[in-house]
Parts: C-alpha cells; sequence; structure tokens
DNA sequence: CGAAATTTGTGCGTATGTATA
DNA sequence: TTATACATACGCACAAATTTC
C-alpha cells in the first residue's frame, strides 16, 4: 500500500531532523513554504506537522513559526536527592542549580485535607482522617521545572509540629530524621503519561512531551512516614538510580 | 476570553470520561453524531477528539470505532528484575506473567555490531570496537510488552562464551554471576518520550502514549559488565524501585 | 514604539479512500 | 456484501498571536 500524501511529508521533515538539517532551535518551514513546494493542500501538510508534533520532535503556537524542539536534561538522582545529609536549608533542587549557574526558586504551599483514595491506602490512614500536605512547585529562571505534593499522617506531623500553616521551609525528611524518623526503606513508583490540560499548563508542557511521575512511600522502622508525589515534564528531566558499588568504574553519563 | 469551539467540545468529552460516565473500553459517541448533537462541524469535532487522543483518553483508528482506553498495568520491579537467584531458564519476566495466568513468550535475537555512540561511552570501549547484542522483544498473548537490547564488550563475551550467534537463552546476568562477575553496582537512567513511528510499530504502541525507557549500566568490581536498554510502553507499565528495609509495614499498591 | 506582514489556530463545506463491523 | 466510521485531502475564510519592519 502507498503510503498517504501527509506521511511522505512528514517523513521527510522527520529525516531532515534526524540527519541534523534541520537542528533544534532551527525554524520549520511554514505551512504556506512546505505546501508550495510539495504542492499539497494546507491540510496535508497540517496532519504531517501534527505528527511530528506529536512524536514530541517539534513545537508551535499560534502566531509563532515552529521550531525543531531542543532538550536539556536535567537529572533526578533518586537514591539521594531527599538525603537529611544535606546542608540545613537547601532542596537538592536548589543546590543543584546554583551549582550549575541557574536560578532556581521554589513556591511552596501547605495544606490540610482529606487525601485522594490513592494516598491513604499508602499511607495506612482512613480515608476520611485528614493528612498534612505540602506542594511545591519548583522553577529554573521562569519556567516551572517539577511539581512536588507530599503528604504526612497527621499524627506524625503533629507530634513534629509541622502541622501548623505557618510552613517549614525545605527539608521535612531532616526534621524527621532527628526526631528518630530516619528513613529506613523507600518504594519508589515511576509512571509515564501525557498531562491534562491543568498539568499542561501549570507546569508548561508542550504537546508531544510526557509527564514523568515519581511515587515515593517513605518507611521508617515500622512508621509510614510520608508520600512524596513528583511530576517532571519528561522533555527535561531524567531519573537517575545508582544503587550497589560502581564508583570504581565512573560511569560516563552524558547526553541521552 | 471565551474558549473555543473545539476546547468545549473536548472539556464535555473529558469530563464525561473522567467522571466514568464513559467508562474505559466504552464507544465514544461517533463523529456524526457528536457533529449533529452540538451542531458544530466535523472538523471542529475532530479536532476535539484529537486533543483527547493526544492526553492518551481514548484510542482510535481507520473504520474502527473510537473507545475509552482502558489501561492495565505491569509492575517492573527495577531491583529485583535481573537478579541471578532465579529458577534457570526463565526471566523475571516469564515467571512473573505465568505466576499471573498469562501466555508470555520472547523473541530473541543476537548479533555483534559497532555500537552506538552512547553505548560505546557507557561500556567504556572505543566507538569502533565492536560488541555483542542481545536483542529480545516481549510478548503476552500476541501483544508486544517490552523491548530489550543489551550490549557486551566484545572480549567479555568471547571469555564467557556467549559471543556466538548460536544464543543463549535467558540468563546472561547469572552466566555473569557464576563466572566471577557478579553485579556489584547498576547505574539505572529513566527517560520518558513519545516514540517514533517505527516504535510504535514494533511495540503497538497507540498515539498519546509515551515510551518510558530504563537504562542499566552495571558493573562487577572494577569491569563495566554490560548495558542493558528497556523500552516500555508506558500506558501498560510501572516501574518500582523497592530500597532498604520496608517489609514491615507492607506497602498497599495496587492501581494508579 | 507602532503598523504591517507573517504564521499558526480555528472553523466551515465537500469528496473520496479504506478498514471494520 | 453492505453499511458505518474514521483517515485523508482539497478548497476557502477569518481570528489571534508573533515577528518583522
Amino acid at each position: 500500500m502507498a503510503p498517504t500524501l501527509q506521511a511522505r511529508v512528514a517523513r521527510l521533515l522527520r529525516s531532515m531532523i534526524e540527519s541534523g538539517e534541520l537542528a533544534p532551535g532551527d525554524d520549520v518551514p511554514s505551512e504556506a513554504e512546505i505546501s508550495r513546494a510539495h504542492e499539497v493542500s494546507r491540510v496535508t501538510v497540517r496532519g504531517a506537522l501534527r505528527q511530528l508534533e506529536a512524536e514530541g520532535l517539534i513545537e508551535s503556537g499560534q502566531g509563532r513559526k515552529r521550531r525543531v524542539r531542543k532538550i536539556h536534561q536535567y537529572d533526578h538522582h533518586a537514591v539521594f536527592a531527599e538525603s537529611p545529609d544535606r546542608p540545613e536549608g537547601t532542596d537538592s533542587f536548589v543546590s543543584e542549580a546554583t551549582s550549575a549557574g541557574l536560578s532556581a526558586s521554589t513556591d511552596f504551599e501547605m495544606r490540610i485535607e482529606v487525601p485522594p483514595e490513592f494516598v491513604a491506602r499508602r499511607l495506612r490512614v482512613k480515608s476520611d482522617e485528614l493528612v498534612v500536605v505540602r506542594d511545591v512547585l519548583r522553577f529554573i529562571g521562569n519556567e516551572p521545572f517539577s511539581q512536588q505534593t507530599s503528604y504526612y499522617p497527621r499524627s506524625l506531623a503533629e507530634e513534629l509540629g509541622f502541622d501548623s500553616p505557618g510552613d517549614i521551609k525545605p527539608g521535612t525528611t531532616r526534621v524527621l530524621s532527628e526526631n528518630g524518623y530516619r528513613e529506613t526503606g523507600t518504594f519508589d513508583e515511576i509512571v509515564s503519561r501525557m498531562p491534562s490540560p491543568a498539568e499542561s499548563e501549570r507546569l508548561v508542557i508542550g504537546a508531544g512531551t510526557p509527564l514523568m511521575i515519581l511515587t515515593r512511600t517513605a518507611v521508617s522502622g515500622r512508621t509510614i512516614t510520608r508520600l512524596t508525589q513528583t511530576k517532571f515534564p519528561a522533555d527535561r528531566h531524567r531519573i537517575l538510580y545508582e544503587i550497589g558499588n560502581y564508583e570504581d568504574v565512573a560511569i560516563d553519563v552524558e547526553e541521552k
């Protein structure tokens, strides 16, 4: 069977991107140009471009020229990211970003609410029991970077005194650790899916880029201390797990 | 600003899905029906449906009715999946699947080739040096499940005798382990992106579902023993990391 | 800085092809 | 085989945002 017109146009543009003829950041030819050059209707051209956008290769917006998407790459070191053994008052996020010469900031919010069903299940609290929620939206410059929501059993938060809306700045794992709840185990779940419109807006996610969602349930001895769910726009993030001893060999992991 | 027509239609259908009025597996009303009911053109309806498809909420295909997507969920236990301490001749995949009453199978292929650049870098071999490649495509029933490619330094493969195209069935980590290369450390990278057309075809991935890619570099003492890259269609997979001791509390992690 | 040109987004109509039911 | 439903493809017009002058 012959490939369709729009498939042919898409393949042509795709190969231009993959070969580097169209480099990240470059303008993609306009709909009109492609239409004229290949003598196809604008509908056909849009069909082709839509495919490339869905593949995450290009980005577009009303009035803007289409561009070949460029991808940065931030690393989330899952094993160490929330370690209590780091300088006071810093997130792993802020320290990693500033050391790379980037301006990082966070929006912080705290509230007490009835937990979503899946949170209640993992924290083993009754579904009508309240939990303390800490919400962090992280930025690099003006760009949203990740969004994180943590849930704590209310009893635990009360015991350690972070149940008041007065906010305790970064370092809840540290507070837990210093009060006899050092984490002894973590259970991480990683899934990926396309963002909802609300998530797209909040995290400024273009079409064709998925969300990675890391859900960590942490344990101290026999106590479940927290559930933290982090949403990462997948075009800017990589999640790393360094396990065991690999330091003798220094694995080289730049890019891709 | 007033939302556009297609945005309104999309929002309406989305809320029907989220509320459960349209359940997973249900037929979505046809383009013609929606067009008549809301008195909008078919182009507008298609615009709305395309958004929902890009969000991964519905699936479509020429001639078929659109359906609300249903998602299974298979768990990849990253820490234990490739442990050498499992019964001979099984992968974690086959054993987990068959114990759940599912028919699992694999397509296996072995070859020797010049490694991609990122593989050479991680394995620390010269980019013109050959590596042994083992390729596995896993199925549940007739449905592709995941695709995995492993790379081994040729010298190591020769030493352990799995460098001939004669194929060694599952259990390379076991062979390594039994010959003095028990893994002492792993370095995992997890990224997510939309699949290329080739990947979509091979793994049968519908529009609106991302790929999760897990790249593991394994180390035994001072030797880098392998690089394994696994591609998971994100609608059917969850990657889990169980770290430390959490067994006293048995975290409840069904669904979502 | 403001106006004009460009570019993409939305929206209508119509027709034909093709896979599925 | 027939009917249905989606995919592709053409034409046109205007709106909205950005880019360029």
